[in-house]
DNA sequence: ATATAACAAGTAAGTATTTACTTTGTTTTT
DNA sequence: AAAAACAAAGTAAATACTTACTTGTTATAT
């Protein structure tokens, strides 16, 4: 009686659906690559950090590569359609530009690891697929910080003579510097700053 | 007779000196970064690129990490102690801002996989001596140019409110924004004004 | 000059371990 | 009773690295 109870307790805890799983195993990829590096990021590693075996692992994805994809697809869903909502709404260009700057840092500050795996997998020349994907998350960034770029021009309080690259170069710049800072062991209240700090940098740029 | 001939050559062109070697596999590393990405890096792959067994790979160097240690060592040895030598020249802080960053774009361009090599090596928070080395190179060039900018500043052709950590965030985007270009399948005279580009933006950020 | 000893550079075929992934069978949920 | 979730114990292939041995180079003694 009492062990069936403790049964019914453990796997309650233990037992559940594939997308909490999917989400939870998709997390522990990160936070590996964040804590012990690419290197140590092994399907093993991956079980004894989700708690769950490795063959229920190959249940929830088809294979290791699977759950890169599925990250970066959720860059693509969650993250670029917030930069999206951000960059069509009512506000100044300036308002936009602070909150797509702070967006960014935020994400990045929160999904660890994200920069690494998006940049060592868009090295591996082999998938074309995923090479897409990336392409495309690289390509809405420059679209959507473009248009915000064109409406500040356009309302005349930026130099028109601006070129989108050139800020783009800047905003790219951001997950280095982050990424560096972790590697320097900066404090941590210094990324709070990352934000505002590039958008002085920009506005000085863009300045008519 | 003839076969002794053929052995010679053969010979001459096999049998090298360990430092030849050594040259050889730290290139075929870079090159497989480049071209089949840090997964494929294997010592077998290695063995296939350099034209060597596996065994002799590891009469050159002690491990497979030693080779990674080699290469940022290089980097400390040549790129940073160019670097310096543009800095400490006698010319105007302008042409020393251009030298200085065309000489990255250069080493950065020839010695492709470099940026994927020192950035993955630095999450691997493990090895501390590693993590020394690569602490020293981002320092390194911070340290040389801040001088640049400094002396900019002194000379009063530069704005004195103008901040080091900004010079050094765009800066450090240059291995990005050119891996970027890699990965977007960019033509190649794109990459060949990343330089004039970089000063450009830099020079509006620091105009007086 | 030439023989020899010492060393440096090379290999093929190992080693144990790790890798991503599978199979088998059980338990839980619906 | 069907489907989904899970663990445990596999698998073959790949991994970094070693071993035992061969071959080439070079400095030294004759």
């Amino acid at each position: 009686m009492k062990l069936y109870f403790c049964k019914q307790i453990l796997t309650y805890i233990m037992r559940q659906k594939t997308e909490i799983r999917q989400e939870q195993i998709k997390q522990a990829v990160l936070d590996i690559i964040y804590t012990d590096g690419l290197k140590s990021l092994s399907t093993r590693a991956l079980a004894i950090r989700t708690g769950i075996s490795e063959g229920t692992i190959f249940r929830h994805f088809a294979s290791k590569q699977d759950i890169a994809i599925a990250i970066i697809r959720d860059v693509q869903n969650e993250f670029i359609e917030i930069l999206r909502t951000i960059v069509l709404s009512k506000k100044s260009p300036v308002d936009r530009l602070h909150e797509f700057l702070c967006t960014t840092v935020h994400y990045l500050q929160v999904h660890k690891g994200i920069t690494l795996l998006l940049f060592t997998e868009a090295s591996h020349n082999n998938d074309d697929a995923m090479k897409q994907h990336l392409k495309q998350i690289f390509n809405s960034q420059k679209v959507l910080m473009s248009k915000i770029i064109y409406d500040g021009v356009s309302s005349g309080i930026w130099d028109e003579k601006v070129t989108i690259e050139d800020a783009l170069m800047l905003y790219m710049s951001i997950p280095v510097s982050l990424n560096m800072d972790i590697i320097m062991n900066s404090e941590e209240y210094m990324v709070n700053s990352y934000c505002d700090k590039t958008l002085d940098i920009l506005l000085k740029m863009l300045h008519n």
